[in-house]
DNA sequence: TATTGCCTCGTTTTT
DNA sequence: CGAGGCAATA
């Protein structure tokens, strides 16, 4: 039983009853649905402060797990206030780096050393087309980066190398089977995770030593866990391992209950979400996990946060009419008192110059009367769409910010002078390697490279061991020359390294003994100006972090970890400067709608919204709409105040202009909502008719003869009719006949979107018929044409 | 081995 | 339209 004083009673001020509910729940699954603006992270922080406070548990028994740095930063920081003490001790983190800390202690158990290296996507696809390449696989079709999302994915699902192979259909699915399983072999070659098995291992390690289960389990009396709408599959298993007894989810044939030997689980697992902004399912996180946790749990207890102190009531209607149009989101009102407010508005635009300027003047209107620039954003689907607001916010000499983009450490030359730190402690990390030994330019080329790396692997042995005898790899004069001069640089930055430099001294040898700064300095390349600051500020940050480093006290990590070690890791988890939050003053924020997931903004414009743009087109060929949706769910409740909605009706994403329809979306907004503008935006002045509505269902092949162009002609013209078995005359009607494969023609636009078999595409009323040969490869197109209204 | 020009292709991206 | 990848060149 908790022991509730008025020092913990305190902690209760303030709270709404569900989000008191949510607080002071005494144990057992809780799963806490927490809408837009309901102030989630209150009733987060508020919990861990009122487990403390109550006496239930101490701090260090206690993980939150988000998704960002920034979210940890701020938990942290938002519960040292409450209890008005240091939070040393309690782990509160991303999934990521909390597996990072858990592995980097248990490394050795699966088979990596302890410095092992952490591989973000561009180092994890480096080394993953060295595999495609090295299997013959045809890198054209099977990019490096398509290959590693698949890879990802079953990784995120928790598939095994067997267990893919298992389910491979096609030649496609099995060459990244192929891929997976060299891929993986490769990692552990490197000594290297990628970011996906920082989740995959700590699972594995789990379920592999239940005693190591067993002590992190009681290690951590109450696991929270802030966004659960975005765990995948790997990460909801973790969880279950870390709260209850043998998990069995994901594998029904493992009994229920505790191991042999093994206590049983607290269950004594928070989560809070809000299904409502799923949108990372791209990224293989799984809405089910929030939708079905009662089932999952049956004993759960469910909160529902629905009072809102964020936006007016206009703007909640506009968001929940839209969301109600999703049949698989659980049912939610928000709603607010902070009265009506204004009214949303929908705008067209005769083409996308004209929405930049519509909206750049609506800035403008709304700072003469008093708004802060910093509180008004332009949100938009893809970030191609900022460029016609840039140069309009330029035009009238507004300040703005996009965020987005290349981050600090993803930039090349700080990847570099990272790659040189990671590869002096870990050698086995060929891809650190292939990157920095021509780096600056030193006359080592591709083939050299390849040499080394072919010796070192016979060898059996790291790169580092067979530069000092390049004539055994093969090698000729000039190479060995040049090869030479780089070992020199790598001894004496080794011995630097091994003495114990400054990470902050060694960023600034690296620089030096190997000529890269001189280089950047002696180049009239304007770009290398940009570049060597952000040098700068690279060895600027190592230089804090030798401080902050040098003064933190020492705990077990740091116990086990030298410096260098540390550095890396805090690289490779982070991402940019926590740019994202923050409103800087006269600065209007650009950014892409998922960028904009948990902030708010006194104004908010969200630009493009168009069908095709958004929802994207793609999403709509994937059958994706739900999430596009809460896409859209989540730009409509960042805005505090007001809220505007625009599309242009011609559109030149790439290319020459395109016609336009507005987003569907933007029809499923209540009218009540809107203001008296809107509705005239909707139905579209020039389009006046409304589009009729068509049913082409599934269509299948279709065949038949006809022959000419297909475009503009209608299904019978080209011999065409539902259900149909294509035939060579069908071919030929398509436009291409054998195995060629003719562009799909979309309105006036040629794309070369990927489709399903038999699927049937329509854009307005147009029909497209796909077909796919045995390989996946598109084969044809049974026909552009014209369908008939029902 | 480095450079040039041609061709292709086009979402979103917390770690 | 424009960035990035690749093949043909110097």
């Amino acid at each position: 039983m908790p022991s509730v004083d008025a020092y913990a009673a305190e902690l209760l001020e303030g709270l709404n009853e569900p989000q008191r509910e949510a607080v002071t729940h005494e144990g057992g699954p809780l799963l806490v649905i927490a809408g837009a603006g309901s102030g989630k992270t209150r009733v987060l922080t508020h919990r861990v402060a009122w487990l403390v406070r109550t006496g239930q548990v101490g701090l260090g028994e206690i993980l939150a797990v988000t998704f960002t740095n920034k979210a940890a930063a701020e938990l942290r920081h938002r519960v040292g206030d409450l209890l008005g003490r240091s939070t040393r001790g309690l782990w509160v983190s991303t999934f990521h780096s909390s597996c990072a800390r858990i592995l980097r202690v248990e490394a050795e158990r699966l088979g990596y050393s302890r410095q092992f290296t952490i591989y973000d996507s561009d180092d994890a696809k480096r080394l993953l087309k060295r595999v495609l390449d090295s299997q013959g696989a045809d890198t054209k079709r099977f990019t490096p980066g398509s290959v590693h999302n698949r890879i990802s994915d079953h990784k995120n699902r928790l598939r095994s190398v067997e267990q893919a192979a298992e389910q491979a259909a096609g030649f496609y699915d099995r060459t990244v089977v192929d891929a997976y399983r060299g891929y993986q072999q490769a990692l552990v070659a490197n000594n290297a995770m990628d970011f996906d098995d920082l989740m995959g291992r700590t699972v594995d390690l789990f379920e592999r030593f239940p005693e190591v289960r067993e002590r992190y389990r009681n290690a951590f009396k109450h696991v929270l866990v802030d966004e659960y709408q975005d765990t995948n599959p790997a990460q909801y298993r973790f969880l279950q391992l870390l709260c209850m007894d043998d998990p069995m989810h994901l594998d029904p044939d493992d009994e229920f209950g505790p191991l042999a030997g093994e206590e049983p689980g607290h269950r004594n697992l928070m989560v809070v979400g809000d299904d409502a902004q799923s949108i990372y399912g791209f990224r293989s996180a799984d809405i089910r996990n929030i939708l079905d946790f009662e089932d999952d749990f049956p004993d759960a207890k469910v909160v529902r946060l629905e009072q809102n102190y964020r936006s007016t009531q206009h703007i909640l209607d506009a968001a929940n009419g839209l969301i109600e149009h999703n049949a698989n989101q659980r049912k939610k009102h928000l709603w607010t008192d902070l009265g009506a407010g204004d009214p949303v508005r929908v705008r067209a635009l005769p083409d996308d110059h004209a929405e930049s300027r519509w909206v750049v003047a609506e800035i403008e209107r709304l700072a003469g009367e008093g708004a802060p620039l910093g509180e008004m954003a332009v949100l938009y689907r893809t970030n191609a769409l900022s460029r016609a607001i840039e140069t309009a916010l330029t035009g009238a000499e507004l300040g703005y910010q996009v965020i987005g983009g290349v981050r600090f450490f993803d930039r090349a030359e700080v990847k570099d002078v990272l790659a040189y730190l990671a590869w002096l402690l870990n050698p086995a990390n060929t891809v650190a390697f292939a990157r920095i030994v021509n780096r600056p330019k030193r006359g080592i080329g591709d083939t050299t490279v390849g040499r080394l790396l072919a010796h070192a692997s016979t060898l059996g042995v790291t790169p580092l061991q067979v530069l000092d005898d390049p004539a055994a790899a093969g090698l000729k004069t000039a190479a060995i020359r040049s090869v030479g001069a780089f070992a020199e640089q790598v001894h004496e930055l080794r011995e630097a390294v091994l003495a114990g430099s400054t990470i902050a001294d060694l960023v600034e040898a690296i620089l030096r003994v190997t000529g890269y700064r001189a280089e950047l300095e002696a180049s009239n390349d304007p770009q290398d100006e940009g570049r060597l600051e952000n040098l700068e500020q690279l060895h600027a940050y190592a230089d804090e972090f030798d401080h902050e480093d040098a003064s933190a006290e020492p705990d077990d990590e740091r116990a086990s970890l030298r410096p260098l070690d540390r550095f890396l890791q805090q690289t490779a988890l982070l991402s940019d400067a926590d740019q994202k939050g923050d409103h800087p003053d006269g600065t209007v924020t650009l950014m892409t709608l998922h960028n904009a997931k948990g902030l708010e903004f006194d104004s908010v414009f969200l630009i493009g919204c168009e069908d095709g743009v958004f929802p994207h087109s793609r999403a709509i060929d994937a059958g994706e709409l739900e999430e596009e949706r809460r896409l859209a769910y989540v730009g409509l409740t960042r805005a505090r105040r007001h809220l505007s909605l625009t599309w242009a009706r011609r559109r030149g994403l790439y290319g020459p202009p395109q016609s336009q329809v507005p987003s569907r979306f933007l029809r499923e907004l209540p009218v009540e909502a809107l203001d008296e503008s809107s509705p005239e935006a909707l139905s579209g002045g020039v389009q006046a008719v409304p589009r009729p509505r068509y049913d082409a269902g599934r269509i299948g092949r279709v065949g038949g003869g006809g022959g000419g162009s297909t475009s503009g002609r209608t299904l019978a013209e080209l011999g065409l009719r539902r259900g149909s078995e294509l035939g060579s005359a069908g071919r030929a009607a398509a436009g291409g006949a054998g195995d060629e494969a003719p562009d799909v023609v979309v309105g006036q636009r040629v794309r070369h979107g990927k489709f399903g078999e038999g699927d049937v595409v329509t854009v307005d009323d147009n029909v497209i018929v796909v077909d796919f040969d045995e390989h996946g490869e598109r084969r044809l197109i049974a026909g552009f044409a014209r369908l008939e209204p029902v």
